[in-house]
RNA sequence: GGGUCUGUAGCUCAGUUGGUUAGAGCACACGCUUGAUAAGCGUGGGGUCACAGGUUCGAAUCCUGUCAGACCCA
């Protein structure tokens, strides 16, 4: 046979045909098809036809990202999950508006404005901040739309819109109204020079050097009382008149005994850490010199000790913050000066001392008279010379450390307590750990998570000393302006007036003016606080969920990653809880973060340096939307999401099998019309029922992975399918029939109407995840709607069992023996292909899949993709291969008993009857 | 230091209530096909299921501990 007359019969095959590309070209294709979608307005059209089918609800709250630089892969991971929560929920039959929102104020945007030009009003930061947030806004919009997210982007909630803002306010009035707010003094970080209170991204660390100071604190009750003294060291003398505690930890040793100057012979008994007595010793120069005793922290806790220069008692507390690297083990506490030591001192009760202005000069309240009016880094030293006057110096040093210091005026820093707002969460606390059992957390453990914070967190401080945010509606009155007005009335009031005017009005208008639209005896002041933009978010529920017409509370789902729970979450569960007792939301979903490829935490700047892009723009640019989609599918989002472009690429391979089997699908069915060529499901043959089985199970399993959100057991689940089932057999062992059988031979119609269900189903249960491929090949399927406004196809109840894949896994196991007898021979060079195999196959006498090939010798050729097979009495299951005697019939290639048609001598029993017919 | 979680082939992952020889895909090597062709098919190597104990007739799976990593808290 020549090559010739093989080709001279090429016409009369029925060769796969489609127009539907092979090369997918997303780069170019998709943002066609964006366009074409959104000239359609799909999204609408798609969630008005799920409320004409009366589908049932399903709200996916958008939790605002950030209007702040680019979208980064865990962007793109974040909102693509919500895609396919919405999409796979729509495809289910729900009706899902998704509205999505950003975050608009706060301090990132006003950072880099005011420090693109310094000194501004602030009304004119603000008019900044807003073009900054409104341009990352866009920017990040058309990422969003581009990776496929439908949604309604033309109405996207704002947090800085008039009406948001307002809603804002009021959720501030309702806290006003239950009794929840509260002023109360904090420590901030504060700069004199800038003479403002600055966020942890002002500050700027430098080395400075400072007097560090080991001061003695006779303890004056308990076991020790009039016998020893505690020490504490500190590199912040001015402190020091502040002090109210003194901690301990409360797991370590600590020693108690006579110690003596080495130089002076000063004797004096003292408490100090064991790891640290070389180093006391060294640095003070007294050692020890009696019998020490031992005890851990915990022991003294509940004493007092003397201050040295006050007439005061410090209280001994006991603190996990406390180290053996520097000082002591015992830590000076100043709940008025630091973090850790303002968290201490509400824990144990210690009150708050804050002697300081704005200048960072002492008050009156320090105690000292010589000190009033002196700044505080100038009373260290006559600190420090009263204390060794007192006799409580027991060392110094001088202390090379690095310090913050502002990054505007180069001061150093200084911790003071300022006046706050805070939200009482005390009265919260017990509605919001009932309602988080209420709650359905994904996965289980964010419950814990979630429980722990609420548990644990302090009241809500509320009020920041920044521009770009919602103003905190409060009033100073002329004659009291220690006194803030915190009303609820007032603040409902300005409100209104910021539901049209916005709050620029705030910042634009003068105290005369709002005191007059008020209704306020002039010459009261309104505050400068803004809210936390924690306020903001966390308003969402009542700004959007309650206002929009087509959503309302409680969500179904809130989807964001993990450290949400400290977050978006607990916030929105606080505001609700306040406004209406019962959780915004019935199920909330986290996902991890992305990281590296090894699983190290993933920083923007390092990631650029090493040439490793995650912008998700250079991603969906390169390789397409799709093929992120699918990345976003294929991963588990319930631990950290490891990521690189090596990785990346892996899923070109699955989206390239997934196009392609659509494709030869598509190619296979170019002359069927299944209104006039289907076939009758009696009428089907084994292998045909066997797909139509699995198809069974495949979207049984998809359909409730994606009920579930496991989107990565969809990905499986359906890559398995396509490169196992469909590509590797199925689609192979019917080229056959498909290519030689006459085009309307039962046996093809068959396949075929298998092939036109399987390839319906696929591309339905692919569309969450391939929105653009699987509507292209939707199209190419002629339809004229898109895929995303059909539902997901039903499990067929007609294929729920397993008779033909019982048959067919006998048969695959003949398969899979058969072929390693068959490459052997190959390799071996008896011939070259498997087409021309003839087996001698042993199998033990009751073994069943004897009488299956005894009773379907034609099939099983056909599975097989041999010429001939014998069977032959043995223990076990055995293939040996010889070449088959058959001459190769040159329109099918296989080799068959040829001749039998005298017209056709040449072709095969088969194809002289399709020759036959064709004439 | 505390809480939560993770650890299966070089890589990404399956592995159902404990039950035959732990499975796919990618990558690699070799071969077939040229009628899915910038495609398709096959074969092969590669695993002490992080480590160590324990429960059990039997453990990747259940229990305890250790190690490593991640996140949150401190």
């Amino acid at each position: 046979m020549s090559q010739d007359q093989s080709a001279s019969y090429k016409p009369t095959l029925n060769l796969p045909q489609t127009e539907f590309p092979m090369r997918a070209d997303l780069v170019k294709r998709e943002p066609v098809r964006l366009k074409h979608w959104e000239s359609h307005d799909l999204y609408r059209r798609i969630v008005d036809r799920r409320k004409a089918a009366g589908g049932e609800d399903f709200i996916l709250h958008d939790g605002p990202p950030f209007a702040n630089g680019d979208v980064h892969m865990g962007t793109a991971l974040n909102k693509v999950l919500k895609d396919l929560v919405i999409k796979s929920r729509t495809m289910a039959g729900y009706h899902c508006p998704y509205i999505p929102g950003w975050d608009c104020h706060g301090l990132p945007i006003e950072f880099k404005v005011v420090k693109e030009s310094r000194g501004l009003e602030p009304a004119e930061i603000r008019r900044r901040s807003e073009a900054f947030a409104r341009e990352y806004i866009d920017i990040q919009r058309e990422s969003f739309r581009r990776l496929g997210v439908f949604g309604d982007w033309e109405h996207p909630y704002l947090t800085l819109a008039p009406e948001y803002e307002a809603d804002i306010i009021r959720v501030f009035a309702t806290f006003v109204e239950k009794g929840l707010v509260y002023q109360s003094k904090k420590p901030v970080l504060w700069s004199y020079g800038a003479q403002t209170a600055l966020a942890e991204a002002e500050v700027e660390y430098e080395d400075r050097k400072d007097p560090a100071i080991f001061v003695k604190f006779p303890i004056t009750s308990g076991d020790l009382a009039g016998k020893s003294s505690l020490v504490i060291w500190t590199t912040t003398p001015w402190t020091l008149p502040a002090n109210l505690g003194i901690a301990l930890h409360p797991q370590f040793t600590y020693l108690q005994g006579e110690f003596t100057h080495a130089e002076d012979g000063r004797r004096e008994n003292l408490v100090v850490v064991k790891e640290l007595l070389e180093a006391f010793t060294e640095k003070t120069g007294f050692a020890q010199t009696g019998d020490l005793a031992e005890f851990k922290g915990e022991a003294l806790v509940g004493a007092t000790a003397q201050h040295p220069f006050l007439d005061r008692q410090s209280k001994v507390i006991l603190a996990d913050f406390v180290t053996t690297e520097t000082g002591t083990g015992a830590v000076h506490i100043a709940p008025g000066h630091g973090a850790d030591d303002y968290r201490a001192g509400q824990e144990n009760d210690l009150g708050l001392l804050s002697p300081v202005d704005d200048a960072g000069n002492f008050t009156e309240e320090v105690g000292l008279d010589f000190l009033v009016g002196k700044h505080v880094f100038d009373a260290n030293g006559p600190i420090i010379k009263l204390l060794a006057e007192k006799g409580a110096l027991i060392g110094k040093e001088n202390y090379q450390h690095s310090y913050p210091h502002c990054w505007r005026s180069k001061t150093p820093i200084i911790f003071r307590s300022v006046p706050q707002f805070f939200i009482r969460i005390y009265d919260l606390r017990q509605t919001a750990l009932e309602e988080i059992d209420r709650v359905q957390w994904l996965p289980h453990w964010g419950r814990n998570r979630i429980y722990g914070t609420v548990e644990s967190r302090p009241d809500w401080c509320i009020s920041r000393q920044r521009t770009w945010g919602v103003p905190l509606p409060v009033f100073y009155p002329a004659d009291d302006p220690e006194n803030p007005l915190i009303d609820a009335d007032l603040a409902r009031k300005v409100a209104e007036l910021t539901e049209t005017g916005g709050t620029n009005l705030w910042f634009e208008k003068d105290d005369a003016w709002w005191c007059e639209q008020l209704g306020l005896p002039a010459g009261t002041k309104r505050g400068h606080d803004t809210l936390d933009v924690w306020i903001d978010s966390g308003s969402s529920h009542v700004a959007v969920m309650d206002r929009h017409p087509e959503l309302h509370t409680p969500a179904d789902l809130y989807l964001e990653a993990t450290d949400q729970h400290r977050g978006w979450f607990q916030s929105s569960l606080m505001v609700s809880v306040a406004v209406r007792d019962k959780a915004p939301y019935k199920a909330v979903l986290t996902h991890g973060f992305v990281v590296d490829q090894d699983k190290k935490k993933l920083s923007k700047s390092e990631a650029e340096k090493a040439g490793k892009p995650i912008d998700a723009k250079h991603f969906y640019e390169k390789y397409g939307a799709d093929i992120l989609r699918l990345w976003v599918s294929s991963v588990d989002w319930q631990n950290e999401v490891p990521f690189g472009e090596d990785l990346f690429k892996q899923t070109t391979e699955p989206y390239r099998r997934f196009r392609n089997v659509l494709r030869i699908l598509l190619a296979n069915l170019y002359d069927f019309d299944p209104d006039q060529d289907a076939v009758a499901d009696e009428a089907l043959t084994p292998i045909d029922r066997w797909i139509l089985e699995r198809l069974h199970d495949v979207i049984a399993e998809c359909r409730a992975a994606y009920a579930d959100y496991e989107f990565r057991k969809v990905f499986n689940t359906l890559n398995q399918f396509c490169a196992v089932d469909l590509s590797a057999l199925y689609v192979d062992i019917t080229k056959d029939r498909m290519y030689c059988d006459a085009a309307d031979s039962p046996r093809r119609r068959a396949s075929q109407t298998a092939m036109h269900r399987v390839f319906d189903a696929l591309a339905r249960l692919l569309a969450p995840i391939l929105a653009y491929t699987a509507d292209e090949a939707w199209e190419f399927a002629s339809h004229s709607e898109s895929v995303h406004l059909e539902t997901f196809p039903e499990p067929d109840p007609a294929f729920a069992g397993a008779e033909a894949t019982g048959q067919v896994s006998q048969f695959e196991r003949l398969r899979d023996t058969a072929q390693v007898a068959i490459d052997e021979a190959i390799k071996a060079g008896k011939f070259r292909k498997r087409e021309r195999a003839s087996l001698e196959i042993a199998l033990p006498a009751d073994d069943s899949a004897r009488s299956l090939l005894g009773d379907h010798r034609e099939q099983a050729l056909e599975f097989l993709m041999v010429s001939d097979f014998f069977l032959v009495d043995g223990d076990e299951l055995k293939i040996s291969v010889a070449e088959t005697d058959h001459a190769e019939c040159p329109r099918c290639r296989r080799s068959l008993p040829v001749g039998e048609n005298p017209d056709h001598p040449e072709l095969c029993g088969r194809c002289a009857e399709v020759i036959a017919g064709l004439a």
